[in-house]
RNA sequence: GCCGAUGUGGCUCAAUUGGCAGAGCAGCUGAUUUGUAAUCAGCAGGUUAUCGGUUCGAGUCCGAUCAUCGGCUCCA
């Protein structure tokens, strides 16, 4: 047989090979390196015996795929240790994933001094070195074992799995897991990993069953990887728009005001009013919406008629008591029917369509206690929402027209390269969860596919994370924390047009139903206010920043004419302060840095030349003597551009 | 909602076995008039998240509630 490396030269077996004797054949520090093979694409373990012709790459821990074995075997070795030192813990699942992996245990809960003894005895176990040997068993067989062994979880993972399959296992000195890998070929080649942290986690995911013990941990090809991603994470702590958005008096919370209900700041407003006023004039000069203002709340007959009543109402506020009052209201969780209501306050010719409604619209949702976090997940948050009534024919330049706009917003701050485009598809399997036939559905999804496909956006597809009405798109972000959230969403509603009755007229005079987009521009403000600080550590683009630039007078001699400095850049719109406190110079700079404004402004005499005015930026230090005007100049044209500064902030060095 | 952790001036943290709640930064007042990362002195600021219990005595021990954090589940 012949076998194809990765650089394009081949080997010749007479024989089958396993592909761990194939990287001991190619280099003795290959072999050592190696923790896993992709054959023709596919990822194999090392023992796999090769007895055909094929493409052969040997996969060390520099590949990801290969860094996802090292880190399930490091897996297992957690789930010994766990058995070690807890005889009595059973055994769930243990994947790596993205960052590491983790392992569910179903026992009392985990400390943090837990993990450190498990760590100990982790090292233990890879100082043992045991070697990890495959092989499987009947279903039948597999069962018997875990049954004898008393690991529930097993039981029911085996069971689960096709009849008549082979069962692979794994097993390293004493420890058995049933497991499919692929695997190192010893516990010895795991040379730095950690334990991170322990948590809840419901078996199979599901909150109806029992939750488990997980343990996250992570690990590398080296101390020094490790060392650095470590590292990493702690910098990104830093970022937590949750610690700096409060130091930076963003906003804040109250306990007495309660749970996903933060309070904005004043500088967190100016922040939040300068995103608003850009898109509402965005939205109507440039793409020709109307603006709408809708009540924040309604009786629950609008809720009825939308659905929402049915697939919903846990998550809304309501008012009154359904079984006693007359009527019941509630706070409203999204703004659809109320436009759909202004759009039906009138008859409307083919000739009008499309209708762009747009609204910073205040939503109420009642989320689960457990849900809130700073100012990602609140329970009260505005959105920059519009809904286009469209003509069939006109739906598919609308929706490539939302995208459009999406991508201007996030281009504009700057955020583009930090998401994710995601096609969110219902699911068939989940009827009572959506309204609307299967072929509509197809439909739909199909033509968002193409169009994602036409405007060259890369996309991944979710099932299940539909609308209850219809498919949608959802450009997604990362925390500092690397969990997701849905920063902007674009949705295809072919349905609740019936449910409301809307109509418009055609060329014929007769009535049709339209389609509605339902989508947001920049999503909610609170949420992209939590990514803005996130994404650029409070170091924000000047015409976002609630102080723009500072002035500071060398000494109380110059207040005068700091003052004037100050009048100067208010009257051309700049947001400014002055520092006149008696303090020494460098300490007022010091200040101005730790609250991160983008400019200071110097103002002082030196020697013969008066009222000297020198310009300090967080992005390049000292940028020397400007005149006031040519600084008020530059300033200005900064702002107006949105300019997105590119130079790496001198706090972040 | 579930699992776990946490809660002491605006912020960061102290407070031996249960024994008088303390410091730095920020703030205020005064002095200093300063040339690029911290001038000096003073003052003020807390019912230790809330409520209840044990105790001669609770920041510390116990219970409940509220909030915050990390996850799970859910979600924009």
């Amino acid at each position: 047989m012949i076998i194809t490396l990765k650089d394009g030269s081949t080997k010749e077996y007479a024989e089958a090979k396993s592909i761990y004797d194939i990287a001991m054949d190619i280099s003795e520090g290959l072999a050592r390196m190696a923790t896993a093979g992709e054959m023709d694409g596919e990822v194999k373990d090392l023992r796999s015996v090769v007895d055909k012709d094929c493409e052969l790459n040997i996969l060390t821990a520099n590949d990801p795929k290969g860094l996802a074995a090292l880190r399930h075997t490091t897996s297992h070795v957690l789930a010994e240790a766990v058995k070690r030192l807890r005889p009595e813990a059973k055994l769930a699942i243990g994947p790596s994933i993205d960052t590491g992996f983790y392992y569910d245990f179903e026992c009392r809960p985990f400390t943090r001094e837990d993990l450190d003894a498990l760590e100990k005895e982790m090292k233990k176990i890879i100082k043992e070195g045991h070697k990890l040997e495959h092989f499987t068993k009947t279903r039948e067989e597999a069962v018997a074992y875990f049954r004898e062994k008393e690991e529930p979880y097993k039981v029911e993972l085996v069971q689960d799995l096709p009849e008549g399959e082979e069962i692979s296992f794994y097993s390293q000195g004493d420890f058995t897991d049933l497991c499919a890998g692929p695997h190192l070929m010893s516990t010895k080649s795991i040379k730095a990993f950690k334990l991170l942290s322990s948590s809840g986690a419901y078996w199979r995911g599901d909150e109806h069953n029992a939750m488990l013990q997980r343990i996250y941990g992570t690990a590398f090809a080296k101390k020094d990887e490790l060392n650095a991603y470590l590292e990493q994470l702690e910098e990104a702590k830093k970022r937590d728009h949750n610690k700096l958005g409060r130091e930076m008096e963003l906003f804040t919370t109250v306990d007495v005001i309660g749970q996903g209900l933060p309070l904005l700041m004043p500088k967190g407003v100016i922040m939040v009013q300068q995103l608003q006023r850009w898109i509402e004039d965005l939205e109507d000069h440039e793409w020709g919406y109307v603006r709408t203002k809708t009540p924040l709340m309604a009786k629950s007959d609008l809720y009825k008629i939308s659905g929402h009543w049915d697939h919903y109402k846990d998550g809304m506020f309501v008012l009154g008591d359904e079984e006693k009052d007359k009527e019941v209201f509630a706070l409203r969780p999204m703004t659809c029917p109320f436009q759909y209501y202004v759009y039906k306050a009138k008859q409307h010719s083919y000739k009008e369509l499309p209708l762009r409604y747009g609204e910073t619209s205040t939503l109420f949702r009642n989320e689960d206690s457990g849900e809130m976090h700073g100012l990602t997940r609140v329970r009260q948050f505005t959105i920059s929402e519009g809904h286009l009534i469209v003509r069939p024919d006109q739906m598919v330049e609308e929706f490539k027209g939302c995208l459009a706009l999406a991508k201007y917003c996030l281009e504009t701050l700057g955020l583009q390269d930090d998401v994710t485009f995601h096609l969110s598809k219902w699911d068939p399997q989940n009827r009572k969860k959506y309204i609307g036939e299967p072929e509509v559905w197809n439909e739909t999804e199909g033509h968002i596919r193409s169009i994602l496909e036409e405007l060259n956006v890369k996309f991944v597809e979710d099932v299940g994370e539909a609308a209850f009405y219809g498919p949608k798109v959802d450009i997604n972000a990362k925390n500092v924390y690397g969990k997701e959230d849905t920063m902007i969403t674009i949705q295809w509603d072919a349905l609740l047009a019936e449910q409301f009755d809307m109509y418009y007229i055609d060329e014929n005079g007769s009535k049709i139903r339209p389609y509605i987009i339902h989508r947001t521009s920049l999503g909610c403000y609170e949420r992209t206010l939590a990514w803005l600080i996130e994404k650029y550590a409070g170091l924000f683009p000047t015409w976002l920043c609630p102080e723009q630039v500072r002035v500071l007078p060398i000494s109380d001699k110059y207040h005068d004419y700091a003052r004037q400095v100050e009048k100067e850049l208010k009257d051309n719109g700049i947001r400014c302060s002055i520092d006149e406190r008696s303090e020494k110079i460098g300490y007022k700079i010091r200040e101005a840095r730790v609250n991160k404004v983008p400019y200071m402004l110097v103002v002082g005499a030196k020697e013969q030349e008066e009222q000297v005015v020198s310009v300090r930026s967080r992005y390049l230090g000292d940028e020397g003597a400007k005149t006031l005007d040519s600084f008020v100049n530059d300033i200005c044209r900064e702002i107006r551009t949105k300019e997105i500064r590119k130079i790496v902030p001198q706090d972040e060095k």
